[in-house]
DNA sequence: CCCCTGGCAGCGCC
DNA sequence: AGGCGCTGCCAGGG
């Protein structure tokens, strides 16, 4: 007999969703193509070609595996969610018209200051529980179409989800703000070309999405060590979405080491308490229940034959529901440094520099 | 067929 | 947190 929890069981409980529009503005220029425009984005998004859009909208390509056979695991496999061919070009666009970070900080390490180049790049999108995207312009009485052309104006401010009233962003003003917290972050809503995948995942796994976070591995020189996405602002028993582009790389699980007070036998045997899941490209991994609180993931170096990979991206989706979430996520996700754009030419991410206006 | 060796993965320490 | 250096394993070649 197969266990309770099948995916079956997941998606015979259909889950009524009210239709969402997209936080960002559609724009057309003309005949060219159309794009994602917000204050918050250092250039614009393009939306993804129809035929991509269309392949991905028809996800997920295969069923799930369900992997939950160790304590306090409980995963949900698609080998594949997107079709290689879909994946490949996902990889390919998402490289080279999202903005990306390489965030660099100071940590104590032993009482000595270290500084940390985290070894890939990042960007981030999205808003906390407590908050939303939301054009108060076209609530406020008419003036605003005629002074400023809608076509480029960027529209969707970050307003409280209870009182909708305007919070203030990015490191505001107490004083020009008087009595009310704004977010230190800029928050950046997610774009048309991402929140398709979305919308996607969530119709299939019923879970909510508010967090798309998105990591380029350039290389096998590129990683991420042991941790979990535990963080309190998630709340208890988690449920992140991770989709793998691009080249092959290990995804290691492990469990975590027992608590010292606690009587628990540690897990000593190689094969008991660790996994090694080769993620390919349009793969994605579903971790729910206790799986980040009792679980560390990575993503480990690989080097000789193996390094020059052609890269990998990794999109996670996940529910941030307090402030601390957005303002944690946009600090180590996109940070204070400069923005980075791929150069096809090159092969390579290099500085983008603000075009400068006449 | 066996042994040697290089390369790679993994781990511990800073 | 990540980098580095040490070690042990394994595959492939001689």
């Amino acid at each position: 007999m197969t266990k309770k929890r099948t995916i079956d069981a997941y998606f015979g409980i259909p889950k009524a969703k009210k239709p969402r529009y997209s936080d960002t503005q559609v724009v057309t220029d003309g005949e060219s193509a159309s794009y994602s425009k917000h204050a918050s984005y250092p250039f614009p998004i393009p939306h993804l070609p129809d035929a991509l859009e269309a392949e991905i909208s028809g996800s997920p390509a295969r069923e799930a595996r369900v992997i939950a056979d160790q304590p306090d695991l409980d995963l949900l496999h698609f080998e594949p969610y997107i079709s290689r061919s879909a994946a490949r070009q996902l990889f390919e666009f998402l490289r080279s018209e999202l903005p990306f970070y390489r965030v660099e900080y100071d940590i104590a390490r032993g009482g000595i200051k270290t500084h940390i180049r985290t070894p890939r790049w990042t960007t981030v999108f999205g808003v906390d529980e407590t908050a939303r995207f939301e054009d108060i312009r076209s609530a406020a009485s008419g003036l605003t179409a005629d002074v400023l052309p809608l076509k480029d104006a960027p529209k969707g401010e970050v307003v409280d989800a209870r009182t909708r009233k305007q919070i203030p962003v990015g490191k505001p003003n107490p004083k020009e703000t008087p009595g009310q917290k704004g977010y230190k972050a800029i928050p950046r809503p997610i774009p048309y070309c991402l929140d398709l995948l979305r919308r996607s995942t969530e119709a299939v796994t019923g879970c909510n999405f508010n967090f798309c976070l998105v990591n380029y591995y350039a290389s096998g020189a590129d990683s991420i060590s042991f941790h979990s996405d535990d963080e309190r602002f998630l709340g208890s028993l988690p449920a992140i979405a991770s989709f793998s582009l691009g080249a092959k790389r290990d995804f290691l699980m492990k469990h975590k080491p027992p608590k010292p007070e606690s009587g628990e036998t540690a897990c000593n045997s190689t094969s008991q308490g660790s996994l090694k899941l080769p993620l390919l490209s349009g793969d994605m991994v579903l971790m729910r229940g206790k799986t980040q609180a009792n679980w560390l993931h990575s993503i480990p170096k690989r080097s000789g034959k193996n390094e020059w990979d052609g890269g990998r991206i990794n999109i996670t989706f996940r529910q941030a529901l307090v402030r601390g979430g957005t303002e944690n996520y946009y600090q180590y996700n996109v940070g204070s440094g400069p923005v980075y754009k791929w150069n096809a030419a090159g092969q390579e991410m290099i500085p983008w520099i603000q075009p400068s206006r006449p």
